[in-house]
DNA sequence: CGAGGTCTTGAAGACGATCAACAAACGTGG
DNA sequence: CCACGTTTGTTGATCGTCTTCAAGACCTCG
């Protein structure tokens, strides 16, 4: 099993190639390993924390609340991912982030994030570049919400959240668990639950995907990603000097 | 008027304080000003560009081109906003930029922005910062898009335009110029633009805002911000160390 | 075994899309 | 400066997607 420094290493090689040197100030910089359970707020709406969570294992969703009880989830984070790196420069959330599984995660201080863009702009701009992607993933969301139908919009979706998790390991032979209840998709596509459960019997009659008890099986790849216009150029992956 | 790189710098300085040198360094490495007609595309989608583009004066959106024609515009850009900074780590860019009114732009050239990254962290930061502040109005974009009605959705991206314009003093007095058609608001907002029409009919039914040509006027700040849930936080705007 | 969450189904209704037509505003050339 | 064509704005009627409300089945876990 990878060490949480090993865990946030291999997220960054997903772009660029690092340094013995840099995988030795990840390691120094990345705090103790801590065990989350699920349901349970990671971030919270309004704080200004003093360091940001990196998460090692499970599911974690960022989320809005509304002032009408509404909930709108605006991005999903898997295992690598810095859930809130952005409250190292932003300083006042706007949102919160909590666990959707059990989760395994690990913090990290601003002032060695501050400490990195001073003395190691390599890996400074890696991890600048994972909160570029994060943008990019928002801007895909944006296209979905606006401009695509629910079952195009799930199974975009569905495509994305696949290749995320083949990269750090989490799927493969088009399966994968998903800790997601039909509700949380509701609040990550807009839709209500009912409307989700009735998209997924659509995507499902069209022989595009299975969804049992929390394992998710893509049965034809390259029709569900025609049928959600998934072009996974947005999400940078590939070793190239950054 | 503003040189070019003093309108970045007005632009850095809504988060924290520059210094001299940095703000030789901004002054060295923003190119010259040029002009741009309007509705021509500044950045080209799937492009590789060598350099990014600051936009000075006038109005920008980003957008996606969708395979069966639609248009999402999943930014809006003015005055001091780099438009396409992510360019410069991301490398391949998955959507356009284009002009919406008679602009002018300066380029800024990577390989002086990875220099910034080298040498002048605290500029990176501020750089870093503003790629964080677009993401966070795309999730209050997603919010929108995901759970809000047509007319929520509208008062909201009024008043957030209206507080990005009074900061680059292109607004003041509840009123400011947007060269957006009914049919460009309807790609940002996720609706056609005969709903468009209907919805503005019912903001202007409220007493909440006038839109007539190209001159948008709030006519009760309060009550519109209340109606679309606006709060700036997101904005992160307020000078603090960073 | 019971309780609460999750999934599923049905019926009715609302919001926004679509289609079509016309009016108003704008820019361009004569 | 007016004529004209094109873009933008406006209105009406109809349609479809998704919501809402309600109820029942399933499933998991104490």
């Amino acid at each position: 099993m990878l060490s949480p420094s090993e865990r946030l290493a291999r997220k960054l090689e997903q772009y660029d190639v690092l340094s013995a040197e840099e995988r030795g100030v990840l390691d120094a910089i990345v705090g103790p390993e801590q065990e989350v359970a699920a349901n349970v707020d990671i971030v919270v709406q309004g704080s200004r924390p003093g360091y940001s969570v990196l998460l090692l294992e499970g599911f974690c969703g960022r989320y809005t609340l509304l002032p009408d009880g509404d909930r709108q989830i605006t991005a999903l984070h898997i295992s690598g991912d810095f859930v809130d790196l952005h409250s190292f420069l932003v300083k006042r959330l706007d949102h919160a982030v909590a666990t959707m599984s059990h989760c395994r995660i690990a913090e990290v201080q601003h002032r060695e994030l501050r400490a990195v863009t001073e003395k190691q702009p390599h890996l400074a701009r890696l991890l600048w570049l994972t909160t570029l992607t994060d943008a990019a993933i928002h801007r895909e969301w944006l296209v979905a919400l606006g401009a695509r139908t629910a079952p195009s919009r799930l199974a975009h979706f569905v495509c994305e959240t696949y290749l995320r998790l083949t990269l750090v390991d989490r799927a493969r032979d088009n399966r994968f668990d998903l800790p997601m209840t039909q509700n949380d998709l509701g609040d990550t596509l807009g839709l209500t639950a009912v409307h989700v459960n009735r998209t997924l019997q659509d995507l499902r009659g069209r022989g595009l995907l299975a969804w049992h008890g929390g394992t998710v099986e893509i049965l034809d790849w390259h029709a569900l990603a025609k049928f959600g216009q998934f072009d996974a150029t947005y999400l940078s992956y590939g070793q190239e000097p950054r």
